[in-house]
DNA sequence: AAGTGGTCTAGACCACCAT
DNA sequence: TGGTGGTCTAGACCACTTA
């Protein structure tokens, strides 16, 4: 590890009988060391030769490895775990943070039943049945395109699915993948997910959803996803455009969300029940 | 400061020519020297005798009261600034993290024009004017009242205000303020307010807003609000329901927010422009 | 027993700000 | 100049996990 960040020294310098580096690229200059371990640790996991079964090397090990002490390490791990990019666990190892449904209850948005103060039943956590209703390979328009950051008419996988939470379909999905990262995605493998579609990303194709944009607004339904949805065309929906990113902010997916508010919220990740 | 959460004592040691004070309470184990200090900073934080204006204590002379390194103060307050209660400014001190437009957008959700990729326009930051529309004081209802944690029929500040995008009232709000906590709250100071209404609740009342729970969902307009934001009886809008929470999460604030998002949108915190 | 992360300490030096 | 927070280091000891 360079020691170019360093606040104080501008040339090599003895501080209790130990030499510190001289400072080697110009560039970077004024960036703490912390900082810089911490990139260096993000191109490590991006990598992908780390998964969340797999342990990242030691503290003391990446320590050694970087030319820093086991403090400035933890600084730089402290941050990536407060972004939810690394998990500890004392006494097996730092991970890259698995996508599971807490993290994902936790992390993005989500619809939750109405919360009705004279049933206590509607405040029992329950997990969506999401259904695949549609799988195809199609060429982007133009806002998939701009979204996704390809070109109109580049390859996408466009996949529609319905959610249900108690049996009531609250919520329809339509999804656009940039074919070029998704590659050999199948409607099979995709609709045989084990849990979230983010962990299959991240268990299938390496890739990490970081965080989210999202944009909601009310429309009125129109008559397909009023027939899924179970409501009257031009009733009163949502719609939640959301495009999810991975790492340097790189898109990879763009979804569009049409839920029935009749009976359920949508509800943002700070919420617990009052 | 008692030791009684620090991992490895039970009694006194000898620890390099340092005695380590014994283990006072046998309650409070198990937890971190840190998060008993941070506990400390809190009840410090909401006596309310330091403000956006007024640093706290350095440091040095919190480690020294608290009788902990300054490493284990600093862990403390590095808690407290990730989630926003406290600022740190490298010269001057540590504050109470200030209510201002930048943390408001940052912190909490907000209404954005919708982005029009043919019109850079739209994507200037805006600032929204904010007009009170009626203010009185009145007794809670039954929803007030739960989501207050008061009793039906204490007394409420209840206030409408509209909201204006760019010259456009795009937005309805309805607050209900508990009056035995705003106490004095006067519809003058209320619309004189400087900058936005929890910079109000922090300065003239010592209240700081951590965070909010919110729902939202897409009704009817109502032929009143339909008015005001100058749609048609009957359209597509947003309802959302918003219980802003202060330290310990007690309730200082329930908000019904009516949006017309047929050229807004409702944003997420952590959108930035794509 | 060995290896991992978690806590706590002590100290040096720096950048920023007010005076 | 002196005080504030910011960075970096070194080391001791602990709790948890696995073998």
């Amino acid at each position: 590890m360079s020691n170019a960040g360093r606040q104080c020294s501008n040339s090599a310098v003895q501080v209790k009988n130990k030499t510190v580096p001289l400072k080697t690229s110009p560039a970077n200059d004024s960036l703490p060391l912390y900082r810089q371990v911490k990139r260096e640790l993000q191109k490590i996991i991006e990598d992908g030769h780390y998964g969340p079964g797999k342990p990242l090397p030691s503290e003391a090990t990446l320590a050694l490895a970087l030319k820093v002490s086991v403090g400035t390490l933890r600084h730089a791990v402290d941050e990536l775990v407060h972004e939810h990019v690394l998990v500890r666990r004392q006494g097996k190892g730092t991970f890259v943070a698995p996508h599971n449904r807490a993290r994902f209850m936790f992390q993005f948005f989500h619809v939750e039943p109405r919360w009705d103060p004279e049933d206590d039943m509607s405040r029992e956590q329950v997990f969506p049945d999401i259904d695949c209703i549609a799988f195809a390979r199609d060429k982007a328009d133009e806002a998939e395109a701009r979204a996704l950051r390809i070109k109109p008419g580049d390859a996408v996988f466009r996949i529609e699915n319905k959610l249900a939470l108690r049996g009531r379909v609250v919520l329809h999905d339509r999804l656009a993948l940039s074919a070029a990262i998704f590659r050999h995605l199948t409607e099979k493998r995709f609709s045989e997910r084990p849990s979230t579609i983010y962990a299959l990303f991240q268990t299938d194709f390496g890739i990490t959803v970081l965080r989210a944009q999202e944009r909601a607004r009310a429309v009125a339904a129109g008559r397909a996803v009023a027939r899924v949805l179970g409501v009257a065309a031009g009733a009163p929906v949502m719609e939640v455009h959301r495009l999810a990113l991975t790492f340097g902010d790189r898109p990879v997916e763009y979804r569009i969300s049409t839920i029935n508010t009749q009976a359920h919220d949508y509800v943002s990740m700070l919420s617990k029940t009052p």
